[in-house]
DNA sequence: CGACTAGTTGAGGCCAGTCAATGTTGGTGG
DNA sequence: CCACCAACATTGACTGGCCTCAACTAGTCG
């Protein structure tokens, strides 16, 4: 893996127009010049070796510094802000620098649930690609950072890069196979099993994000758990109580600890 | 889109070896030799215009003619045979060229849960993309007949082609999608909206592919049907009988014969 | 014919949904 | 800093839809 030393952007959040609630972003600020030759100040930088954004594996140092200049100079989007909405027209895939997004599908009688939550290392609009549109929409959680990936020049790349290419087709199918458990999780499991399930997954993914996999703040409410995870808040919140009581968590508001992981897993239904 | 006459092999199905019931057939017979200056006797063929297999979409007629070339043989698939397991090594896509079949998601505590159906046109093994690896199983609910596409050689011609590439990535991005839709059925819909949604599904990818919209036979059993919705079988077979008893549809076993489409898209909580 | 698989229907129980009241938290403006 | 408000969360009582268990029928195949 070729090591990205970068000379990082100031981190604090910059978006490209006033902050209004639930604006939509569809456009990033305009690409800035890159210089070709220098390998530092890489887009790619720290996301090399994070969970989730596989893009760069197996590329040569010529092919990174093409996929790097692929990125858009990163930029901020604030709490409740719409990154794209279902129906609108597809350009880009967003790589996440920070924060967190939950997709949401929206069906035709108003009917909306939550299909995913992306956070640091995940890649958001993959759903666009399939028919150049967008089918849910994303939206931040939290204050969050992201560079935008133009599909064109990515698929451009991809045409002359066989490992970039690999890769892609990799990503999209490993979001179908999350899906798919998900699917499982949603057909026949109790609400016991799901949320201990939910909690298992996020600790794994903070895990491989570098953060604590025992311990962390959740970034969505108990309604949004529970559209997530087909279930009402009200029951949400009273599998957190229950899962308290047995002793496997603990949990304060959005705060959780995961006492027994073991214990927990043997809650969701899996082994070990 | 080029008109494809083809001279078909025989269509009664051959199987490459004894059948056994639930035998993998991971291998397809050896791709026969071809005359590349001959457009006839394609594998294609008549899939041109079949939905589902957007894969030719945009090609121009020398890059068809190498596509048509990645295309195994035809080759029959028995009723319940295994075409992949999860856990085996990825090689090959499949389309369907005749028939049905389930894609089962296997939980390590046993549970298992029916995430599929693919018929004519469709095509089989996108989940192994992800990790070289199947992560799900397909079986044939009948006999069938597929063509085996070795994902080496189209990976290889999709990098010369750039229509061919994006028609793959739109096939994994859209069945990502397909996904999702059933992510919110099996998260927020009743036992009657899930049924009525899943046969105009059905009644839908019927029509496309040329057959009767409004009357069909069942390939699944009761309990199939209930495993990919998130039921029971006695619930799924309640709910047959009473959307026959507020004379939506008629059914009789397998046979089933929409009566009331737009009622049907009410009970499924979609408008029109 | 018996054994088996698939499907239907009924009776009763339980888990999650619904409705409602109350508590807690966090952001905003005085 | 505090008061206030709205959003978020918890808990209880009750309801209801789906699951479970079970009996029975119909069709298939040796």
């Amino acid at each position: 893996m070729v090591q990205c030393n970068i000379t990082r952007e100031d981190p604090k959040i910059v978006t490209p127009g006033p902050a209004g609630r639930r604006r939509t972003l569809s456009e990033p600020p305009a690409a800035r010049p890159r210089v070709v030759a220098v390998p530092d100040n890489s887009h790619l930088g720290d996301w090399c070796d994070l969970r989730g954004l596989h893009l760069p594996e197996g590329l040569d140092p010529a092919a990174l510094l093409e996929l790097d200049a692929v990125f858009s100079t990163p930029y901020g989007v604030k709490k409740r802000e719409v990154l794209y909405r279902a129906a609108t027209p597809f350009a880009s895939l967003y790589v996440i620098r920070l924060g967190t997004f939950k997709t949401v599908m929206l069906a035709e009688d108003g009917r909306e649930q939550i299909v995913g939550y992306q956070m640091a290392g995940d890649i958001l609009g993959l759903d666009g690609i399939g028919n150049d549109q967008h089918t849910c929409e994303a939206v931040a959680l939290e204050d969050s950072e992201i560079c935008a990936l133009p599909f064109e020049k990515l698929d451009e790349l991809a045409g002359r890069e066989p490992a970039l290419r690999r890769n892609l087709y990799r990503l999209i199918s490993r979001r179908l196979n999350r899906g798919r458990e998900l699917m499982v999780l949603l057909g026949s499991m109790s609400a016991e099993q799901r949320l201990a399930a939910f909690l298992l997954d996020l600790a794994e993914r903070f895990r491989r994000a570098g953060y604590s996999a025992s311990e962390f703040v959740l970034r969505m409410t108990r309604d949004e758990i529970a559209s997530f995870l087909g279930l009402k808040l009200e029951t949400v919140s009273r599998t957190f109580s229950r899962l308290h009581a047995e002793g496997l968590i603990q949990v304060q508001g959005r705060a959780v600890k995961l006492l027994d992981a073991a214990a927990l897993r043997r809650a969701a239904g899996q082994s070990g």
